[in-house]
RNA sequence: GGAGGGAUGGCAGAGCGGACGAUUGCGACGGUCUUGAAAACCGUUGAGGGGCAACCCUCCGGGGGUUCGAAUCCCCCUCCCUCCGCCA
């Protein structure tokens, strides 16, 4: 959520700001009307309330020293502006969460320099690694739910019939392909993020800290008898993990990293994009998170997660591209978003398996997570930043179809030899 | 699911109708002393909101109530702990 200060004194910019995403952006004028409005009422309150504060105190010393006849008049005015109180104060109250939920739903602002744009069209891919187009041979034109039904590594079929379109299942090889992929990446990021098991069914609040309520409740499941929301991500989670704490600047940055099974519902994306691993209700995916010192630290933090999910892509033998999401393709909660885009030869097509983004301040101030500065100066709201490392449905998708062989097998590369018990081959 | 006990500042832990935003200890920060450090001693040290400022208001898990006045009394909720039951 953005700061309502901010809003107050400096509506133009947040106003154009939000502009750059396409944003309608009548609510900051709504807000600043609101807040005016509140202010008024709250200071006009708390003069009433320090009256009775006072008066109350005269009330106590009148009645020791024995002046009832004073203390009873007291105690009437007193009462009387205790009644004013009240209904000023049901006002207040009123106000603040109007001002509150009208705050919740405005997205972030875009970060400077992330790129303008009207659409999905305007984002600009920052570099492409690895990608030759002529390289690729016939036998990798094939697409991954053939080569998972090839060699029995993928059966959607099954999975469909136990939960329903747009969920898979994966057996022998493929299970294991994908557990060693989920841990070549905790291991692999162990040397500077700390590894979390967090729960996958979360609150609320939890969801309203990272952004993904109130706005988009319709993309995530909701036990309702329990009132849990599922995980749409570790984002959620780890971004929660300190909410409401005031961190010492010197343990700045904190770095998590949780590997989670992830639940979306795709509302509105129905037969878009789903066959085969391309989008599913449940997907396992590593993620990386940090808590950062304000913006310089924060933006460092986002260049770390990237070149580590660019390495994974690089190790992997994948050809990738990096895209800088332009200002109306940016989520909610993102001042500025990075998605690395594998390339899946067999279905011709780019995934996404990762998304970098750095949050400013936006989802710290809904979770309420902050530091102490090292000078000594009031707490200030962390920065945070969080990136996949990776989502793996996609990236096995992408792994199968890139090292199919001539003979239908599939080269398993290198750096996932030693989760395979030193398997090279899988469908041999 | 049943019974009981709790929730107070960075942490520990008092207070149980008025002088309490809160005793105290630890920690942290500043100073004295010291070649330096430790120890000792002195001082400072919660958060949020409003105001140019003096200053004012709010916050003792959350919500409601009683009262002139609530950290303190009453009701509801959440969470934590102990015991019992059940269960992976």
């Amino acid at each position: 959520m953005l700061d309502i200060r901010l809003i107050r004194n400096e509506p133009e910019a947040v106003v154009a700001a939000l502009a750059r995403r396409g944003e309608d952006t009548s609510a900051i004028d709504e807000l600043v009307e609101l807040d005016g409005r509140r202010r008024a009422v709250t200071s006009e309150r708390d003069e009433l309330r320090a009256e009775v504060n006072a008066v109350s105190k005269q009330v106590g010393e009148a009645f020791r020293d024995g002046r009832r006849e004073e203390a009873e008049a007291l105690k009437a005015k007193s009462k009387a502006a205790g009644e004013r109180e009240k209904a000023l104060d049901a006002e207040v109250a009123e106000l603040d969460e109007k001002v509150r939920d009208t705050l919740l739903r405005i997205p972030n602002l875009p970060s400077a320099d992330a790129p303008d744009g009207a659409g999905e069209a305007d984002n600009v891919v920052l570099r492409t690694v690895g990608y030759d187009p002529e390289a690729y041979g016939e036998h990798q034109r094939v697409p991954h739910w053939d080569i998972g039904v090839e060699l029995g590594i993928l059966d959607n079929e099954r999975a469909t019939r136990i939960s329903g379109a747009m969920f898979s299942m994966y057996r022998g090889a493929g299970a294991r392909l994908l557990r060693a992929l989920v841990q070549l990446s905790l291991d692999r990021n162990g040397d500077a993020y700390e590894e979390i098991r967090p729960p996958t069914l979360v609150r609320t609040d939890t969801m309203i800290s990272t952004g993904h309520l109130p706005k988009f409740s319709d993309d995530a499941y909701h036990m309702e008898r329990d009132d849990l929301w599922a995980i749409p991500t570790a984002e959620v989670p780890l971004t929660s993990l300190g909410a409401g704490e005031i961190l010492d600047e010197s343990d700045l940055p904190m770095r998590f990293m949780a590997y989670t099974s992830c639940f979306r519902r795709e509302a509105g994306s129905a037969g878009r994009d789903t066959r085969g691993l391309l989008r599913s209700h449940e997907f396992d995916k590593v993620e990386l998170l940090a808590y950062a010192a304000g913006e310089e630290q924060g933006k460092a933090c986002q260049e770390d997660v990237l070149a580590r999910s660019e390495s994974i892509l690089t190790d992997l033998g994948l050809a990738y591209r990096v895209v800088d999401l332009c200002t109306s393709d940016l989520g909610n909660s993102a001042a500025r978003t990075w998605d690395l885009e594998a390339y899946a030869p067999g279905c011709d097509l780019w995934l996404e398996v990762s998304s970098v983004s750095w949050f400013s301040d936006y989802q710290a101030r809904r979770a309420n997570i902050r530091y102490r500065p090292a000078d000594g100066g009031p707490p200030q709201v962390i920065h945070t930043v969080n990136g996949s490392a990776m989502g793996w449905p996609r990236t096995w998708a992408a792994l199968v179809e890139t090292h199919r062989r001539p003979d239908g097998t599939i080269t398993v590369p290198e750096v996932l030899r030693p989760y395979l018990g030193g398997g090279e081959t899988i469908g041999a």
